[in-house]
DNA sequence: GTTTCGCATCTTTTT
DNA sequence: GATGCGAAAC
C-alpha cells in the first residue's frame, strides 16, 4: 500500500477524508520537529516519516511478545493469551498492521465471540489506520456465515431471504413433530431432541449418517428414545421446506456449500479472505473448525491464520466448543508459531494468584502462569449471607459503599452469577438504594411477545413459506382461524410434503366454509405483502403490515400500562427498521433491494443478543451472568451465589468433564475484576419456590486464605474447616448511613437522581405544571388521559429524543416542579 | 371459536 | 416463580 493510500487515499486516487487520528499524529509531528509547515502542504516524504512514527507508536504500545505475535504476518499463528493480557489489542494491532502494511481490507476476515467485539475491534481499527478499515469484514460465526449464505443460497436450494430460526422456532418444530408421531413429550424431551440435533449438526453428523452411525442410534436405545433419529430426519426436510436455518444450519450449510461448490464458491472466499482472524478460539466447535480448515486447507494456501484463545477460558463445551480445536490445530500446521502472553495487565496480585490457584486443580490444561505488576488494593472479599435476599441487600450496600469509598463509577461495577435467574433479587435492592442497573442476558428486546409477533409478519411478507411465523400470527389478532384448522393445515403439508402456506389453497382442505375464506383473506393479504417486498422500501411496508394485519389495532386498544410499552416496543421495531436500512454498509456483491434488506434486518436481528444492543453509553451497573461477561473487565466485580449446587452447578456433577467446565467459569468470573473482587454465598436459598439449603462452593476453598479479607466477620462465620473468616460488610449500615451514602453518589448525576428528589401524589399531577421524572429529567405534562385508576400522561421532556413520552402515572415517580 | 383459569412442569450457561 | 398446556366457561 502507498503512503499516501495509507494517508485516506484510495487506490484510485481520489482523495478521501484524512482521518483525524492521522491529522493527529501531524500535529503532534510538527510539534515535536518544531516544523511549521501546515498540514495541508505536508511532502509525501513528510508523511512517510509521519506514518512511520504513527506505525511505530501503535507497535510501541505493545509489549515484545505482543510485538512479535502482531509483526508475524506470514503462515498460522496461535496465540495463548491469559486473561487481561491484552488479547484483543493484539488482534486488533496485527489487523491495523496488515492494512498498514498494504494488505486491502476486503482480504481480511475477522471473526469475534459477539457483534459487540466486533463493532469495537472495527471501531478501534479505524481510529488507528482510518476509513480503510470500513471494507473489512468483522463479526460472529453465525453473522458472517449467514452474510455469505445469504448471497449464495440459491446454489443450495434456499432463498436468499431464508429465515433464521432461533431457540424458540426450533423447539416448537421440534414439539409439533413429536406430536405429529404420537410420541411422549415427557419421554421426548423436547429440549434434550433439539440439543442432541445440535450436537449432531456441530459434528457433521447429517440424518443419513446418524442412521449408519451405531454408536448414536445405542445410545438412543439405552435411552429408549429410538426415534430420535425420525425426529431429526423430519426436522431437517421440516425446515427445509420453510426457507428456514437454525443456528446451526448457518454453519452447517455453509460448510455443504462449500463442500458442495469447490470451485465456483470456495474458490472466491479463499481468495477473497486471504488473512483469517479467529478470537476466543477456544470457544469453536468441531464444524467451525472444518469451515476454517476448508477456507485454509488446500495446495498453494497462503495459510495465513492468527487465532487468539485461552484453553483456561473454554466455557462453552455444552455448545460442543472443543479444546481439541487447538490441539488440532497444532497438528493441522505443523509450522504453526505460537505465542504466549502470560502478563496480566488487568488485575492485581491477590486476583491473578487466586486465578492460579483455583485454575491449577484442572487436569488437562495447557501450561501458562500468569502473572502481573499490579500493586494490590484490596484483599478478595469474601461475604457470607444467610438468605439470597441477604445477599442481595449486602451487595447492594456493599456497592453504595464502594462508590463513596474508591468513587467507582456505576459503569465500573459488575454483578455476576451463574443462572439468570438470580438477577431478580439483586435488582430489588439496587433499585432500593436508586442505584442505576442494566441486566444483560434476560429477555432481550427481540424476545418480547409482541415484539416477535410484529416480526413474524414480517418474516412471512419476505418468506411466506416460513411455517413457524405462520402459525404465530395466522390467527391474531384472531380471524376465526382455529387450531384445529391450522392443525389440518398441518397435517395436509404434512402429507404432500408442502407447506403449510401451499395447503391453504388447497380446496381439498376439509374445514368450514368459514374457516376456508378466512384462510384465503389471509393469504391474499400475504401475497400482496410479499409482491410489494420487492419494490418497496422496506420501513414503508413494515409499517403498513403494522396496520393492515389488525396487530397496530390490537395493540392501540390495550391501554394498561404493559399495552402501553407494547405498542412502543412495536414502533421501536419500525425505527430500528429505517434506521438499519440506511445505515447497512454492504460490499458490491451483495443484493441491495428493498426485499433484501428486509431479509437482511431479519436475519441480523435474530442473531442480535441484548448484550449487542447498546453501547454502554450510560451509568449503569451491570447485571449478567458470567458466560455473558467473557471478554469484559470493571474495577469492581461482584460474584454471586458461591454455593454447592449453583455454582459449580449440580448439572455439572454427572459429567466427567463438567466441573472442569464450571472452574473455568468461575476462573473467567474473577479475572473479570480489575481492582476489587467481592465473593457472596448465601446459606438458604429460594429454588423452586422453596427454601434449599446449601454448603458454600468448593471453589472457594481452592483459594488461598491469604488473599481474603481477614479483618471482620461473624465470630462463627468459618468457611467449612479452612478456617477462612468471611467479612461483615456494609450490611450492617445504618438507616441513616445509606441516606448518606444515596446523596453523594446521587449528586455526581443531579440531572437524573437529585439529592432532594420526592415524588409528587399521583392526584396533583396535572397538564400544563412542569415535573421532573428520575430517567428523563425535566418535562412538561401536555395531556392527561384514561380513567380515574389509571391516568396516563403525555409528557413532553426537555432532553429527550421522543418528541413526547406516554407515562403511567399509577407508577411513575414525578415531582411537579415550583 | 375464543378466553380464561388452574394445574403441572421444570430451571445452566448461548449463537 | 414463570411458563405452557388442558379443560371449562363464555
Amino acid at each position: 500500500m502507498s503512503i499516501l493510500q495509507y494517508a485516506g487515499y484510495s487506490r484510485e486516487g481520489a482523495p478521501a477524508k484524512v482521518t483525524q487520528t492521522t491529522f493527529c499524529c501531524l500535529n503532534i509531528l510538527l510539534t515535536v520537529n518544531k516544523t511549521e509547515k501546515p498540514a495541508s502542504i505536508i511532502t509525501s516524504s513528510f508523511y512517510l516519516c509521519c506514518l512511520n512514527t504513527c506505525a511505530m507508536s501503535f507497535l510501541d504500545e505493545l509489549n515484545p511478545v505482543q510485538r512479535q505475535a502482531v509483526t508475524t504476518v506470514n503462515g498460522p499463528v496461535l496465540v495463548i493469551a491469559g486473561p487481561g493480557s491484552g488479547k484483543t489489542r493484539v488482534l486488533t494491532y496485527r489487523i491495523a498492521h496488515l492494512l498498514q502494511q498494504g494488505v486491502p481490507a476486503r482480504h481480511i476476515l475477522a471473526l469475534t465471540f459477539t457483534n459487540k467485539s466486533a463493532r469495537e475491534m472495527k471501531e478501534r481499527i479505524e481510529k488507528v489506520v482510518g476509513v480503510s478499515a470500513r471494507q473489512l469484514w468483522a463479526g460472529t460465526f453465525h453473522s458472517i456465515f449467514a452474510r455469505i449464505l445469504r448471497m449464495e443460497a440459491d446454489k443450495i436450494g434456499y432463498p436468499a431471504s431464508f429465515t433464521i430460526y432461533d431457540t424458540d422456532d426450533t423447539l416448537s418444530v421440534i414439539r409439533s413433530i413429536i406430536k405429529e408421531m404420537n410420541l411422549d413429550p415427557a419421554v421426548y424431551n423436547p429440549s434434550a431432541v433439539r440439543s442432541r440435533i445440535s450436537i449432531c449438526k456441530s459434528n457433521l453428523i447429517s440424518p443419513p449418517l446418524y442412521r449408519q452411525h451405531a454408536e448414536m442410534l445405542q445410545q438412543d436405545r439405552t435411552a429408549k428414545r429410538p426415534f430420535i433419529v425420525e425426529i431429526y430426519e423430519r426436522y431437517v426436510a421440516r425446515c427445509y421446506r420453510s426457507g428456514a436455518m437454525d443456528f446451526d444450519d448457518l454453519l452447517y450449510q455453509l460448510f455443504r456449500l462449500f463442500q458442495q461448490n469447490p470451485d465456483n464458491v470456495v474458490e472466491r472466499y479463499r481468495d477473497k479472505f486471504r488473512y483469517l482472524h479467529v478470537d476466543e478460539f477456544q470457544d469453536t466447535n468441531h464444524l467451525q473448525y472444518a469451515i476454517l480448515r476448508q477456507l485454509l486447507k488446500y495446495d498453494g494456501s497462503p495459510r495465513n491464520v492468527f487465532v487468539v484463545g485461552d484453553d483456561a477460558q473454554s466455557i462453552y463445551a455444552f455448545r460442543g466448543a472443543t479444546i481439541d480445536n487447538i490441539l488440532d490445530f497444532e497438528k493441522d500446521f505443523p509450522d504453526l508459531q505460537t505465542f504466549k502472553l502470560e502478563q496480566n495487565y488487568r488485575s492485581t496480585h491477590h486476583i491473578v494468584s487466586a486465578a492460579n490457584e483455583v485454575i491449577s486443580h484442572n487436569k488437562r490444561q495447557l501450561h501458562k502462569t500468569i502473572w502481573t505488576e499490579r500493586e494490590d488494593r484490596d484483599k478478595i472479599r469474601l461475604v457470607k449471607c444467610l438468605t439470597d435476599d441477604e445477599e442481595g441487600r449486602r451487595v447492594a450496600d456493599m456497592i453504595l459503599e464502594q462508590k463513596h469509598r474508591y468513587h467507582i463509577p456505576n459503569n465500573e461495577i459488575a454483578i455476576l452469577y451463574r443462572t439468570n435467574a438470580q438477577s431478580r433479587k439483586f435488582e430489588e435492592h439496587l433499585r432500593r438504594l436508586n442505584l442505576l442497573y442494566r441486566v444483560y442476558g434476560g429477555m432481550s428486546f427481540y424476545q418480547r411477545k409482541e415484539v416477535k409477533d410484529f416480526v413474524a409478519y414480517l418474516r412471512l411478507a419476505v418468506n411466506p413459506k416460513d411455517e413457524e411465523a405462520l402459525r404465530r400470527v395466522i390467527n391474531l389478532p384472531t380471524r376465526g382461524i382455529s387450531d384445529a384448522t391450522v392443525e389440518k393445515l398441518s397435517a395436509k403439508a404434512g402429507a404432500s410434503e408442502s407447506t403449510m402456506w401451499d395447503a391453504m389453497t388447497d380446496w381439498n382442505l376439509e374445514v368450514t366454509d368459514r374457516a376456508k375464506k378466512s384462510l384465503t383473506n389471509f393469504r391474499k393479504m400475504v401475497e400482496e405483502w410479499s409482491s410489494r417486498a420487492q419494490t418497496e422500501p422496506a420501513s414503508k411496508l413494515a409499517a403498513d403490515i403494522l396496520r393492515r394485519s389488525g396487530l397496530g389495532e390490537m395493540l392501540k386498544g390495550d391501554t394498561s400500562p404493559e399495552g402501553i410499552g407494547r405498542r412502543e416496543n412495536v414502533d421501536a421495531v419500525l425505527d430500528a427498521i429505517s434506521e438499519f436500512t440506511d445505515n447497512q454498509t454492504l460490499s458490491p456483491e451483495e443484493d441491495t433491494s428493498a426485499a433484501n434488506s428486509l431479509a437482511a434486518y431479519l436475519q441480523t436481528i435474530s442473531l442480535l443478543t441484548d448484550a449487542d444492543e447498546k453501547a454502554d453509553d450510560g451509568e449503569y451497573i451491570t447485571l449478567m451472568s458470567v458466560h455473558a461477561a467473557k471478554g469484559l473487565e470493571y474495577r469492581s466485580i461482584f460474584v454471586t451465589g458461591m454455593e454447592e449446587g449453583l455454582f459449580p452447578s449440580t448439572m455439572s456433577f454427572e459429567d466427567p468433564n463438567g466441573l472442569d467446565e464450571e472452574r473455568r467459569l468461575f476462573y473467567v468470573a474473577i479475572t473479570r475484576a480489575k481492582e476489587y473482587l467481592t465473593l457472596c454465598y448465601a446459606q438458604n436459598r429460594y429454588r423452586f419456590g422453596q427454601i434449599k439449603v446449601s454448603a458454600p462452593s468448593r471453589f472457594l476453598e481452592e483459594i488461598d486464605q491469604s488473599h481474603f479479607t481477614a479483618a471482620g466477620g461473624f465470630g462463627s462465620a468459618r468457611l467449612s474447616n479452612t478456617g477462612i473468616q468471611p467479612v461483615s460488610t456494609g450490611a450492617r449500615v445504618t438507616g441513616n448511613f445509606t441516606q448518606n451514602r444515596l446523596r453523594t453518589t446521587n449528586a455526581t448525576k443531579p440531572a437524573e437522581t437529585p439529592a432532594n428528589f420526592q415524588a409528587s401524589p399521583e392526584s396533583e399531577i396535572k397538564p400544563g405544571q412542569t415535573i421532573l421524572h428520575l430517567k428523563f429529567g425535566e418535562g412538561v405534562v401536555k395531556s392527561i388521559e384514561g380513567p380515574k385508576d389509571n391516568r396516563v400522561a403525555s409528557i413532553c421532556f426537555k432532553n429527550d429524543s421522543m418528541p413526547e413520552r406516554r407515562i403511567v402515572l399509577k407508577f411513575a415517580k414525578l415531582q411537579i416542579q415550583e
